[in-house]
DNA sequence: TTTT
DNA sequence: TTTT
């Protein structure tokens, strides 16, 4: 009923970027988030995340992210189940992202936070500014 | 860059219902979120929280919550700023509810836990349903 | 560096309530949250995502949570990868909840929304109530 | 009964660092986020949030964070009502920092991304590192 | 392996 | 299979 994820974590390696037969941009990576404690060994470990982009910001992802970068992520967890090779049922947990923002500064840039918006995330002139009722 | 709430509690008062000039539905009401922990004097407080909800899920509060209901809001937190009717500068909090769920039983249903969408609240077959290129 | 996960949905099984070698309370139930659009198939699917909670949390879960019931969680997602019996790297994935919540009314009682915590959370009198300095 | 907040943004200044009478570290901010839809104007706005940290964290926040400088928080709302110099009712809203990520690359340094705990946030050897029963 |  |  509700769902909700949000991540910020390094690329593990750059995003691949897919088209689905009717033309949708799909991008994937692995997001490396680190553990808030230490483990036993005083190792400071990660888990390591797959997330997946739809759309325009798939696109955008794929030009502005890349191995390394830091990116925050907010979205839901879906853990999809298939048949494996060998005929058991493997599970595959990823992140659906909703909005994905990039945190690494611009190359020749003046600074992080970079919106990846090529389109508005839903719709402009959001909610409410038709002049409110109350 | 990123603004995510998410709350749980119960309403203070039955959610009012406008609409805009272009025929748009709006509903208000105040959730009342218990504290996690207790006051000097031993009492839990609550913080009273404003939230706005936009189109066909308006109309589904309007319909399906009121006073003392329990319900989840998960949206983007609004800080307004207005001039005060003795020309200070005034300021008004507001959850912009993206996704609110009905959390208390239905009246002579089964449980809680409905959704309210009487529309999807993105798109349908959501994303990756045309066939994963991965 | 920042990993925070928010369900809400129903239990699928009882939850199962076992002791660490230290005494330390370690409970685990599966959460079956339904997604917010539907399929090809015209149906709603769920994700099943695997909560472990710790401590004297853990203790509450097992009272007052049970197969069906509805339960908001509050945590991080871990992946846990390990050996599997037939040498390949197997992953798991479950969500560690630092706050859970019953959203199912009591069972004679007067409603949902029952805080689990007999400790409190984090500190009582939290943050800021020795009095202000600002 | 749930209330989490994640925000992504900017220092509007540097932070405010007091302390309690009885010594504990109070830190204050405000967080420009920028909203995610331009205005009619065609302009990007932003909230302005003001947090507030407790502890070692409200420290670190004083020493690393300054004006103009990117910040994710963690945390809940609180809207503090209190009676105003002119005897009505005003309301204050902040949002009580749990965890701050210091986002900005450090000045001589090698990237983004550093994690501002001092101490551990919860405990170390977090949960389940004793030895799982499952 | 799944809940309403 | 992993990032700084």
């Amino acid at each position: 009923m509700l769902n909700r994820i949000i991540l910020i974590g390094r690329l593990t390696r750059d995003p691949e970027l897919r088209y689905t037969n009717t033309g949708r941009a799909v991008a994937r990576f692995t997001l490396a988030v680190d553990r808030p404690y230490k483990n036993q060994a005083g190792e400071r470990e990660a888990d390591f995340i797959n997330v997946v982009v739809w759309g325009p910001q798939a696109d955008n992802c794929s030009k502005y992210l890349s191995k390394g970068k830091l990116a925050a992520v907010d979205g839901r967890l879906e853990i999809r189940s298939f048949e494996g090779q060998d005929g058991t049922r493997k599970y595959m947990t990823e992140v659906v992202a909703e909005n994905v923002r990039f945190l690494s500064p611009k190359e020749g840039g003046r600074g992080p936070g970079s919106d990846l918006h090529g389109e508005p995330p839903f719709d402009d002139f959001a909610d409410g500014d038709e002049g409110l009722p109350f």
